[in-house]
DNA sequence: GGTGCGACTGGGACCGGTCACAGTCTGCGC
DNA sequence: GCGCAGACTGTGACCGGTCCCAGTCGCACC
C-alpha cells in the first residue's frame, strides 16, 4: 500500500483529537503544558500525536496567540566589517542554538543600503518578528531609533552609544580589559606602548581607549594614538603613521586582532621583528589570533555567551520584564605577540 | 499626549477595506497584482494603506496560502569549518538579499549535534518553510535523505555527491578551474606541482584533484598529493609532509586559501620563500586570499552570483518547475603568491 | 440530599488573511 | 427589449490553531 499517490494533507489538531476520542481543546492542552488534563487523556493524546506524526502549524497558532515566534538577527554594519569577522559566525551559530532550544526561529535581517534599511524597519515594526538582536555598534543609527519608537523588543550586542538606558545590553567590560591588557604590557617591561584605537563612535573604539589612557596614567602620551576601522587595513596604515612620529614605541596594543594583523605588517615593512623589538597585542580572540605569525596575544571575548544572553534579555524583555544589561567578563589570552 | 497605554492594534485588512469603502476582497486583490479591480477602487485602497498604515500579516497570509514565505538557510557542517570561512557570509548576506527582494525571509537552521539534525529535520518537514538552501557538502549525508524522503524542495551548494540529480545544485566548474590554475602554474616554468586537495567525499575536494591530474597528464605524479580539510592548519601539515617525500617541489595548488595559507607556514619554518623558492596557489579567492602576505593567487569563486542563482532554483522548484542545475565559472585572480 | 468546589472536557468565537462563487452593472449586438 | 459577455465587487467559508466560557462529573461537607 502506497500513500505517495498524492502527498496526503498534513494531519491538524482536529486529526489528533478525533484518533484520541477528546476534543480540540484537550490535545491544545496537552501540547501546551498539560495542565488540567487527565492522564488518561493526556496519554491518549500523546500517543495520537505518535500515530499522526502530527506537528502543530507554526502560522496558525501565530495567527491565534499574536506572537510570531521568531527574532531577527539584524546586522546593520554598512561596510561589511562584521561579515569579515569570523566573530559574527560564532554569535549567529550561537543566538541559533539558543534558539531553537525554545523552539523559535532565527531570521537574518540585512540592513546595509539605504531601502534594505526602510524595508527592515518596516518589516520589524509591523511585528513579524518578536524581537530584535541587534548587531551593530555605530552611534546615532537611524533605524535603532525607529525601532525604539515602534516599541519593538530590542537587545543590542554592546552598549549602544547614544542610547544606553534606552534598550537593554549584553556587552563586555570595554574599559576593564582594555586595563588588563595594558597592565600585562607594562609588566612585560614595555614602556612606549601605542594603541591603535577602533573609531570613537563605537562602544570599543571608545571604552577601551579610555581604559588604556586610564590605566598608563601620567605615562599616557597622546601622540601615541591611532584610530582604525577595526580592518586590517587601517591597522598597517595607523601604525604606519605612529612609526613616523615615534620610533621608539616598544609596544602596541590594537583594539581588534585584525588591527593588530595589520599593524605586525607595517612594523616588518619598517624592518621591526615582532615580538622582539615591538610587542603587538589585539582584541577578540578571533580565530585568525591563534593562526597568525606570530600567535598574537589578545583578550578573548566569550562570543557564545554573548549570544546566549543576548536571547535570554531578549526573551525577558518580550515576556514584560524591566529591562536589564549584562556585562560579561573577558579573559587575557598570552601567546607569542605580547 | 502618551499613546503608550496600551499599543494599539494593527490595523488589518477590514480596516482598509472600511476606510477605502470597499470590501475585504478588493483590497486582497490590489494587494496581490491588483487584476480586475477598477482604477478609483485601487487608488482608494491604495491611499487607505497608506493612511492607516498597514501591513499584511504574514502569520494570517502562510495560513490561508499554504506558503511559509521563508526559506531555510541550513548549515550541516559538523565541523564549525564554514562558520570559520569568510565566504560562508557572503553566501549567506547574498541570500538574504535576493530573498528580502522578493519579501521572503531567511530563516537560518544549524545542524551540528545529532539533536540539532532530527529537531531540523522535524521542523523542515514540518512545512515551516518552504524550501531549503542545503549549504553542506560532505557525501552521505542522512539529512539530505530525509529531506529527499519528505519531499522538502532543495538545493545544493555545491554538487551534491551521491544524490546528483535527485536535487538542484548551483556549482562551480570545480574541474575546470583545476585546470585552468595547473595550466597557469604550468605556464609559469612549474615542473614539480604538487596539490593540497580537499576530502575526497567533497566536490572541492574530488573534482579540483580530478582537474588536476588531467592537466598534468603524464606529469602526474600521485605521491605529490595530500589531503587536507579546507583548514589551515591541514595545509601546514600537509605541506610538511609533502616536503618530507619530496624537497623539490616548485609549486603547490591548495584546493582552499585557508589551506594555502597554512602550507606557506609550513614552507617557511622549511627556511623556503614564497614565491621564489616555492609557487602557492589557493582557491576561493576569500578575503584572506589578498591580505595574506605575500597575497595569494587564487581561483575567485562568484559567491554573490552562487547565491542569487540557488534562490532562484529553488523559487522555481517551489513552483514546480522542472529541476534545473546550473554551473558557475571561476576567475583565475594573479597576484603574488604564484 | 443538596451544595459547593475543583478537576476536567467540549465547542464556539476568533486571529487576519485568501479564495471561489454569486452577484451587479454596463454596453453591445440582434 | 432582451440576452449576454466582460469588468468589477461583495461575501461566506476556510486555513489550523488558541482561548474562554459553559458544562459535566465526582466527592467532601454540612
Amino acid at each position: 500500500m502506497e500513500d505517495t499517490t498524492i502527498a496526503r494533507r498534513r494531519p491538524t489538531i482536529r486529526d489528533v483529537a478525533a484518533a484520541a476520542g477528546v476534543s480540540r481543546g484537550t490535545v491544545s492542552r496537552v501540547i501546551n503544558g498539560g495542565h488540567w488534563v487527565s492522564p488518561d487523556a493526556r496519554t491518549a493524546v500523546e500517543e495520537a500525536i505518535r500515530r499522526t506524526g502530527y506537528t502543530a502549524n507554526h502560522a496558525a497558532r501565530s495567527l491565534a496567540t499574536g506572537r510570531a515566534g521568531s527574532l531577527a538577527f539584524l546586522l546593520t554594519e554598512p561596510q561589511h566589517l562584521l561579515f569579515a569577522d569570523p566573530n559574527f559566525s560564532l554569535l549567529l551559530r550561537g543566538a541559533a542554538e539558543a534558539l531553537s532550544q525554545r523552539s523559535m526561529t532565527l531570521v537574518l535581517l540585512v540592513a546595509g543600503t539605504p531601502e534594505e534599511r526602510a524595508n527592515v524597519a518596516h518589516f520589524v515594526s509591523a511585528g513579524h518578528v518578536d524581537g530584535v538582536l541587534l548587531i551593530s555598534s555605530h552611534e546615532a543609527d537611524p533605524l535603532l531609533d525607529s525601532l525604539l519608537d515602534a516599541g519593538v523588543p530590542t537587545v543590542s550586542c554592546g552598549l549602544p552609544l547614544g542610547h544606553q538606558g534606552d534598550l537593554a545590553a549584553v556587552a563586555v567590560d570595554e574599559e576593564g580589559s582594555a586595563r588588563v591588557m595594558t597592565r600585562h604590557l607594562l609588566d612585560r617591561g614595555h614602556r612606549r606602548i601605542a594603541m591603535i584605537a577602533g573609531p570613537d563612535d563605537t562602544p570599543g573604539g571608545r571604552y577601551r581607549l579610555v581604559g588604556f589612557r586610564e590605566e598608563l596614567g601620567e605615562a599616557f602620551e597622546p601622540e601615541l594614538v591611532e584610530h582604525g576601522d577595526y580592518s586590517r587595513e587601517s591597522g598597517t596604515l595607523a601604525m604606519t603613521r605612529l612609526l613616523e612620529r615615534n620610533r621608539d614605541i616598544d609596544a602596541v596594543f590594537a583594539a581588534s586582532d585584525m588591527m593588530a594583523a595589520g599593524a605586525v605588517v607595517a612594523l616588518r615593512r619598517a624592518g621591526l621583528r615582532v615580538p622582539e623589538d615591538v610587542a603587538v597585542a589585539g582584541f577578540d580572540d578571533s580565530g585568525l589570533a591563534a593562526a597568525h605569525e606570530p600567535p598574537l596575544t589578545t583578550m578573548r571575548q566569550p562570543w557564545d555567551r554573548i549570544s546566549a544572553e543576548m536571547v535570554t534579555l531578549l526573551l525577558e524583555v518580550i515576556e514584560g520584564a524591566p529591562r536589564r544589561s549584562i556585562t560579561l567578563p573577558t579573559e587575557l589570552v598570552v601567546r607569542d605577540s605580547a
